[in-house]
DNA sequence: CGGACTCCCTGCCGGC
DNA sequence: TGCCGGCAGGGAGTCC
């Protein structure tokens, strides 16, 4: 399940293979992902060169002189920079055939998508209504603490939410409720201001943290062997339910909030 | 508008 | 050992 550090990992990692390059070929084996990718995608940017690379929220963008191609990861993909010679495996659905390799997409469950765009891409209906990025300075205190008044939604689901702020997905929102000793089911509008700012401050850090080190793993990405990893030898909560609290030893709990997996500490979250 | 819920897909895990 | 049911999960879409 990529969440931001994986996604922003991968854009650092592929960026030097693709930027300023050229695009020589594209090869669609199954375009039925989340929604099918378009017809015309190919037509639009074979022979194209790559002048932009960035991230918004899980969003990588890929920026064309005539358009910009989104993608997303989903929960099971990835990109991958292989040698031309490789054989593509099963879920390797999508390759962009660069100069000297190949930019491989890959994702078994087929949540991802990979869209086309003519318009300034931040007006597209998928990034339009996204909130700020949590590692900028307008992700802040008075921000956060604003938007949550007289909300009813647990805190968790609360700063999941992209209208909210992007690119916190379960794994993180569960470690940085943990960090400030917030319960996950605690109502939005209930956080204090005091709390929402060192929650900004631990949101931050799990993010940050998992980047970096997501940057000594980078040679995954462009290796094409290894996998780029969840950085789960760090995590205190999540994927430790019933284990004993890394402060307490009293053992973590879970529950479901909004379908997800929620795991806390019921001594050290309050 | 907010909040609750559904659905997409398939690898994996536990139960028998 | 093999089969099968259920689960996980990002996030758009729908409904009230």
């Amino acid at each position: 399940m990529p969440e931001l550090p994986e996604v922003e990992t991968t854009r650092r990692g592929i960026q030097p293979y693709v930027l300023q390059k050229k695009l020589e070929r594209v090869i669609i084996r199954q375009p039925m992902l989340r929604w099918p990718i378009a017809d015309e995608l190919p037509l639009k940017i074979t022979g194209q060169k790559i002048t932009q690379l960035t991230r918004r929220g899980k969003y990588i963008l890929f920026g064309f002189r005539n358009g910009t191609l989104l993608l997303h990861l989903g929960m099971s993909g990835s990109l991958r920079l292989v040698a031309k010679n490789t054989q593509p495996g099963k879920h390797d659905h999508v390759d962009f055939v660069l100069s000297s390799k190949i930019l491989r997409f890959t994702d078994p469950r087929r949540f991802g998508s990979i869209l086309w765009t003519e318009q300034d891409p931040m007006q597209h209906k998928l990034l339009n209504h996204l909130g700020p990025e949590p590692l900028e300075e307008t992700f802040s205190t008075e921000y956060l603490y604003k938007k949550s008044r007289h909300r009813k939604t647990p805190i968790k689901n609360f700063i999941m939410d992209s209208k909210i702020v992007v690119g916190i997905g379960n794994i993180y929102a569960n470690e940085a409720l943990f960090l400030t000793g917030i319960r996950p089911t605690l109502l939005a509008g209930k956080v204090s201001k005091t709390k929402y700012q060192l929650l900004i401050k631990n949101i931050r850090l799990v993010l940050s943290q998992a980047i970096q080190q997501g940057g000594t793993t980078l040679q995954d990405f462009v290796g094409g062997d290894g996998n780029p990893g969840y950085f789960k030898q760090q995590l205190k909560v999540y994927g430790r339910a019933g284990e004993p609290c890394v402060n307490c030893k009293k053992p973590l709990k879970e529950i479901r909030l909004g379908q997800r997996s929620t795991v806390y500490c019921s001594h050290c979250q309050r």
